[in-house]
RNA sequence: GCGCCCGUAGCUCAGUGGAUUAGAGCACUGGUCUUCGGAACCAGGUGUCGUAAGUUCGAAUCUUACCGGGCGCACCA
């Protein structure tokens, strides 16, 4: 257990021996304007035992004795606790020394949590709307990790379904084979778009012959034809080959690419079974449902089209069996976005009927906005114009060295690292929930809450520690005054990764690390390093060592690297 | 119609009960520097927390209704 839940903890019984009952009092962080550390609110345990709050607070006030305790002052109902600025320096020592990295945990020790992300949508080449998927499902899958579990990451790829039907009669109508292999992706874009145009216009007049034509491809590679085989080999090379280019840049990468594909057969074979055992219905149009009406769900889940092709549902199915049978997950958690919400309640339910145990989590997320010409608000559609992933990398790189301080002295693999820290940090900068208004000049902000502002306390840190060097100890003999709130900050730590775990919200990560650096530069500010006395220096430089390490973890949960320079 | 999410400062957003005086960034104004890196620090906020009612000693937070916005509700993925 880390020193500060044991110091909270131990606090909180002594208060409940004191006042009697059988209620322990919770210990809080306070109320920062109140310059305390901790508060313990006296209402709840005033109303159990009959006594007024406030007089409660003070008789509290007056009896809690702990070595890590400095004082205790009763407002208003309320407890107000300082800490030891010495206390927190040594437990903080031996927390970092007991630990194999400071915020780690061991709840999740021998489990084992599926971690699916980021399954782009393969048909057009990676835009922003990419981006959320494959950032946010990283750093769950981090959080995972720090928890204890042993994560899997599975890159669900959309390689199946009407895209690659759309993408052949696409194909065969307005483009060709030099086409192809002069713009890749974005060819396979153009005729998708222009694709998806002609069916929109062709279902306005009540026509069906180009949807029949997109089906019948469709169907023909669910029967193995070679034909329809080759095509959807070729435009799957193209596809998958730019995800990676952009998953690489992004420094993003997955244990396994099982893609819907890979499902489809066993897929098949399944909903037979299902059909056979009487779970699953074969309707008289030929189509397959499998009724939730028990989990309160109307709507049935659809398993194969009347034409017999497969679905989204269909590979879903699949994949739960083979996960099972592979890994045995204890936690499977899907991270797609907020649209998916009732498809995945029909899964869990088609799970939980089938007698799959695993705990399973939708971890949505929001969409991401622009504004429109007309100066409102809106969801970000290809028809409306989207930023291609490269294009904002390639801005962010060039942004991020025009604002270096000595550019020549900046190397290529600081400039992305700044890069991506603004990109993925703009991400964590709200909960995952909301959606995200797509800035150009939010993301390139350097200054204040962005990721920027922590990689540069980090690398002052970093310089300090390089021109004075690093201390493995703590100084002794050193009162610890000027670095209170640094220390309470980084105590609180752990408790941060695990509230930000259990409710998988990373962005509470986001929001410690900012934290860490504005302290770090405030102390900065006001305290010297290089010049100051024994213990003193000897004392900072152990502390900054701690900071920067602290720094590096929690950055890395978010999948943010820190540049030598910047 | 039903389900999920949202409405907090000019803008973008935290905070979604166990509570003390609702915060941050941007923008704007003024200041700090012979400094271990100024991508920094300090100072400057009278906000109907969408509206109304309810529960509570106490509500931005819980309940209900309403207003406004987004997403979804089987042959798209």
């Amino acid at each position: 257990m880390y020193s500060l839940d044991k110091i909270v903890q131990e606090l909180a019984s002594q208060a409940q021996t004191i006042v009697g009952g059988n209620m322990l009092p919770e210990v809080a962080l306070a109320n920062p304007n109140f310059g305390a550390d901790f508060a313990v609110a006296c209402f709840k345990l005033a109303s159990q035992t009959g006594q007024n709050p406030h007089e409660l607070a003070i008789q509290l006030a007056s009896k809690l004795q702990h070595p890590a305790l400095q004082k205790a002052e009763a407002t208003a109902g309320f407890v107000n606790l300082w800490l030891k600025p010495e206390a927190l320096a040594q437990g903080l020592q031996k927390d970092t020394g007991e630990h194999e990295a400071y915020g780690q945990h061991a709840d999740g020790q021998g489990k084992i949590a599926i971690v699916e992300f980021p399954s782009p949508n393969m048909a057009k080449p990676f835009s922003v709307g990419h981006l959320r998927p494959a950032v946010q499902g990283w750093a769950i899958a981090q959080l995972m990790k720090a928890m204890g579990y042993r994560v899997i990451t599975d890159n669900h790829l959309g390689d199946w379904g009407t895209p690659f039907g759309k993408w052949v009669v696409g194909f065969r109508r307005y483009s060709s084979d030099e086409q192809l292999a002069r713009a890749g992706i974005h060819e396979l874009a153009r005729v998708y778009i222009r694709i998806t145009a002609d069916l929109k216009a062709e279902k306005e007049q009540n026509n069906h012959e180009l949807a029949d034509e997109v089906q019948s491809w469709l169907l023909k590679l669910e029967d193995g034809d070679t034909e329809a085989l080759s095509y959807s080999r070729r435009f799957a090379d193209i596809s998958i080959g730019h995800m990676h280019q952009v998953l690489e840049r992004l420094g993003i990468t997955t244990d396994y690419e099982f893609g819907e594909a890979f499902y489809i057969p066993k897929a098949k074979k399944m909903v037979e079974d299902l059909v056979q055992k009487g779970v699953a219905q074969r309707q008289a149009d030929g189509s397959v449902i499998v009724s939730l009406d028990e989990y309160g769900i109307k709507t049935p889940i659809l398993l194969e089209k009347s034409n017999g092709a497969a679905l989204y549902a269909t590979s879903d199915l699949a994949t739960l069996e083979f996960r099972i049978e592979k890994w045995h997950p204890d936690k499977v958690i899907y991270v797609v976005a907020a649209e998916q919400q009732f498809h995945f309640k029909q899964i869990f339910a088609l799970a939980n009927k089938l007698g799959y145990k695993s705990e399973y989590l939708h971890y949505w997320f929001g969409l991401i906005d622009q504004i429109d010409e007309a100066g409102a608000r809106s969801k970000m559609s290809s028809r409306k114009g989207v930023v291609l992933l490269e294009d904002l990398l390639d801005t962010a790189e060039s942004e991020a060295r025009k604002h270096a301080a000595n550019p020549g002295e900046l190397s290529d693999q600081s400039v992305k690292q700044i890069a991506l820290g603004a990109i993925k940090f703009t991400d964590f900068a709200q909960d995952k929930k909301t959606s995200i208004l797509f800035d150009w000049d939010r993301i390139f902000n350097l200054r204040g809450y962005s990721g920027a502002y922590v990689q540069y306390a980090a690398v002052r840190v970093k310089a300090i520690l390089d021109k004075f060097g690093r201390q493995t100890q703590p100084a002794t003999g050193y009162d610890w005054r000027a670095e209170h709130d640094i220390l309470l900050c980084l105590a609180l730590y752990p408790q941060i990764v695990r509230a930000a775990a259990n409710q998988y919200e990373p962005h509470r990560i986001a929001q410690y690390a900012y934290n860490l650096a504005r302290e770090l530069n405030k102390y900065y500010e006001t305290t010297n390093v290089g010049a100051a006395e024994q213990p003193a220096q000897s004392a900072r430089l152990w502390l900054l060592g701690v900071v920067q390490q602290n720094f590096e973890h929690a950055l890395g949960l978010l999948g943010i690297e820190i540049p030598d320079k910047m």
